[in-house]
DNA sequence: GTGTTTCGTTACGTCCCATAACACTAATGA
DNA sequence: TCATTAGTGTTATGGGACGTAACGAAACAC
């Protein structure tokens, strides 16, 4: 029933990054996507994490042992959608956060806030493939790609806090005499949180921030997974809000500079 | 199917509330234990929310059809391992509580919030099997009893909050102007967060407990998957304690009373 | 003792993953 | 132009897993 663009969520625009590509790395590459979005759609359908190869054969109009020319096994593809999934968290959140201006720190963190929930409740499969246990027989294999995307994902959350440093209107959090975490910000580990670039962070402003992170991601897990169905859809996203206030405010962020902001 | 108590939760330290079992009834129930706990070992051993019937049977000496003498499928067998882990959980959450005094609202949720930690740590399977995303092929199929194991483990946190305000030690919490949820405490709604014995409860304490609960959850979680991996494990611990203590005082709940908390 | 219930087995059907062997298409090169 | 070759698909096959059916053995009831 879908054998159309269907989605194209990772491809969207990648307008001409390989102008060199013979016909058939052309035809290749929209069968690789044809895969991973037939394998998404079905992830959606069934609401789980969990996809069969054959399934996504018999969608595609193939039979399952031709998959096997695009990705080695079930694992390979696996990756793949963890990695694309990544990069769409991120290039999601990082949108949402540039449509403000930089001196408004408080307003980009609520804005990105929203876009991480919007985009798990969205892709609530998505999400658990990345941020959720593991997936069933799957051991990431291609440890670096999936350490790197991830990586990326999460810097779009912090160059928020560098900024608001930067412009010097970032409060003191109340994060009083939080135990400064050893591997903070010492160069050259490869921690998803190491910039390249990192600034002076105390330790508690680096708290403050993984606190963010955590409090907005307990929150919207949760929901996403449907444990919080018990309560009212309209009231979820007040509580949601009022919440990534509290947080935004603990951690020393200024409040954002328009009050409208419930898009 | 059930055909029997089976139940056995956990079948830890039950002395003898059915006095009147023949001995066919206690082997059965034996074997029913000896099944769950096969699964749980075998999911700790590969670190997923699977298994596979047939490893249980193996592992235990048996073929696999046997276990169909024991629960209708494989779905059945994992409705009951949510239901025991709610109650484990539930249970160990309690247990800490109760150790400090009543009059003691910011030490209790101090435990609460290490027990949560704890067990989601030392089970991770368990715990992303009730709080994680539903596993692959499983749609609860009773849904009433997973449901009141859900409540009866969120129960434990809430009572805290209900002492805490019959003692009058609550603050006023920092979530000005908080909106209402409208089901905030409707009576008779089978929510898992409805008590039967609710006293007035203000939309700000409400939502102050539900963020106590999304952080601390946000943080365990991320935890528990392994991704927070990059941070070293002494430091976890001390970020996850500053991080509740500044979830507390949000919520108004005063500092616990004896400082030495680190157990 | 016989008859019944319970528990286990083997045999089977179906579905899925993955590989192997084979067939067709299209780009390539003389 | 036409044979070569890589690329892409197919059917055939093996190995497992879930779940059912039919059958045997032991425990229990009388």
């Amino acid at each position: 029933m879908a054998d159309e663009p269907i989605d194209a969520t990772v491809a969207d625009d990648r307008p001409a990054e390989q102008p060199a590509m013979s016909r058939r790395e052309r035809a290749r590459a929209a069968t690789v996507d044809e895969i991973k979005n037939t394998a998404l759609q079905l992830m959606r359908e069934q609401g789980t994490t969990d996809f069969r190869f054959s399934d996504i054969a018999r969608h595609m109009g193939m039979t399952a042992p031709a998959l096997y020319r695009y990705f080695a096994d079930r694992d390979e593809l696996l990756t793949q959608l963890i990695v694309d999934a990544f990069a769409d968290l991120g290039a999601a959140v990082a949108e949402e956060r540039d449509r403000l201006p930089k001196d408004d720190p408080g307003g980009r963190f609520f804005a990105v806030a929203q876009a991480y929930r919007r985009w798990a409740l969205g892709e609530s499969q998505r999400f658990a493939l990345i941020l959720g246990m593991p997936v069933p027989g799957y051991a990431a294999p291609d440890e670096g790609s999936v350490t790197e995307a991830a990586r990326g994902a999460m810097i779009e959350l912090k160059s928020l806090f560098f900024d608001a440093i930067e412009l010097g209107v970032l409060r003191e959090p109340r994060f009083r005499d939080a135990p400064d975490p050893v591997c903070r910000f010492t160069a050259g580990r490869d921690d998803p949180m190491q910039p390249d670039d990192a600034p002076a962070l105390s330790a508690e402003t680096f708290q403050a921030m993984l606190h963010c992170w955590t409090a907005l991601h307990g929150f919207t897990s949760l929901e996403a997974y449907g444990h919080l169905d018990w309560l009212p859809a309209d009231a979820r996203e007040g509580i949601f809000e009022t919440n990534m206030r509290v947080v935004a405010d603990a951690a020393g962020l200024p409040p954002p500079a328009n009050a409208a902001n419930s898009a």
